[in-house]
DNA sequence: AACTAGAGCAACCGCCAGAGG
DNA sequence: ACCTCTGGCGGTTGCTCTAGT
């Protein structure tokens, strides 16, 4: 039944590669190329699992990977995709000839975020923070059948009935909501890893800012949080928590347990479902279909201009040396359309929830 | 010179969809 | 039809190097 499995794992090498163990892998592949890797370390005389094999290969002894630092363009470029598609690395790094997604998550994760932050960008929405936190403002004082865009995942069942209550003249409590959010005991019960799903990722980016940049300090933070997370009094004098605590309230009856997950899949939006079904299906040609020339010719290709956003900016000014087979113009016009039909719908969503925010739109 | 903190990056982990037996 | 594996992916860990004290 089934197949073997692949390794002994308790017997294999692992750990860094020597380079004796890179000539047999690069010598057996350069020779029989890369076929099933489970039978690649045995054929190789490799004391390695076939997975890892696989990984060393496409991520650091394959022939056509560069190995140098990434250029200002190719640092822009991922900067707009990850804003398009978000940490999708695979199909960023295939933008980007030479690239792995390795390359590229590891190149966000130690010099973009970081960036971003000195920018005051927020980096999971590409937003600044100053406008996320008003958002999440505004969401408090939206009217009810406004509100009630969040709600029908939330009232499905009775299972919860989400309150906002208004306050707009507060960006604050737009932080205190998304505290009450991600702390509430009800949220971790469902994934322990709560601070990973934030709707934004800017409470991290709050921390990480330290007191510099944000009146807020971080052990303000730890108390909203507690204070959200648990019944007891807020302290008196604690503004964020009062605000937490008068915001928003979250009714969930304990018989009946509410899935966040269903309510964060859930869309009540039919446009922004129309946008994700758009979104995939671009997706799904950007990828590998050889029957897509945009794909197969150019589409690991830099488009010249390519910008993500309203704005002409061309801080990618054509991507030379990434293009390698498509004339620049026909990559452009894809990935802008491509680019262009997602944030034309965003601004769809944006206008529906936050009209009033329309003309803070950010771009690089 | 010794220690520490942070940056950079290679490798691993765990999950998932699809395929093999 | 079912079980298991493979390949691919994103997230995370941990090692190495370097700069600062």
């Amino acid at each position: 039944m089934g197949r073997p499995p692949c390794c002994d794992k308790s017997n294999v090498k692992r750990g860094l590669w020597t380079a004796a163990e890179d000539a047999k892998l690069l010598a057996y592949v350069s020779k029989h190329g890369v076929g099933n890797w489970t039978v690649v370390p045995k054929k190789a005389g490799l004391n390695r699992c076939g997975k890892s094999c696989r990984l060393r290969w496409t991520n650091y002894l394959r022939p056509d990977l560069k190995h140098d630092t990434f250029t200002p363009e190719e640092e822009q470029h991922i900067i707009n995709l990850h804003k398009a598609i978000g940490s999708r690395w695979s199909l960023i790094a295939k933008q980007l000839p030479g690239r792995t997604d390795n390359d590229v998550k590891n190149y966000w994760n130690t010099k973009l975020k970081k960036k971003l932050r000195k920018m005051g960008i927020d980096h999971v929405t590409h937003k600044p923070i100053s406008q996320i936190l008003c958002d999440y403002g505004n969401i408090t004082s939206l009217p009810n059948n406004t509100a009630n865009h969040f709600g029908p995942s939330f009232n499905n069942n009775n299972s919860t009935t989400f309150v906002p209550e208004s306050d707009p003249s507060s960006c604050i409590t737009g932080l205190a909501f998304t505290n009450m959010m991600v702390m509430n005991p009800m949220m971790e019960s469902q994934d322990h890893s709560s601070t990973s799903t934030l709707p934004f990722g800017f409470l991290s980016q709050f921390q990480a800012m330290g007191q510099d940049n944000v009146s807020l300090q971080p052990h303000f933070l730890n108390e909203v949080t507690s204070s959200c997370s648990s019944s007891s009094s807020p302290p008196a004098t604690d503004l964020l928590s009062s605000q937490c605590h008068a915001t928003a309230q979250v009714v969930t009856p304990s018989s009946s347990p509410f899935n966040w997950s269903e309510f964060l899949l859930h869309d009540p939006f039919s446009s922004a479902d129309q946008l994700n079904k758009h979104q995939e299906e671009i997706l799904h040609g950007l990828v590998s279909s050889p029957a897509n020339p945009a794909v197969g010719n150019g589409i690991q290709s830099q488009p010249q201009g390519f910008e993500v956003g309203s704005s002409s900016s061309s801080a990618i000014n054509g991507g030379q040396g990434l293009n390698n087979n498509l004339p620049d113009d026909h990559i452009s016009s894809s990935l802008s359309s491509f680019v262009d039909t997602i944030l034309g719908q965003d601004s769809e969503m944006r206008a529906a929830l936050f009209p009033e925010l329309l003309d803070g739109s950010f771009d690089y």
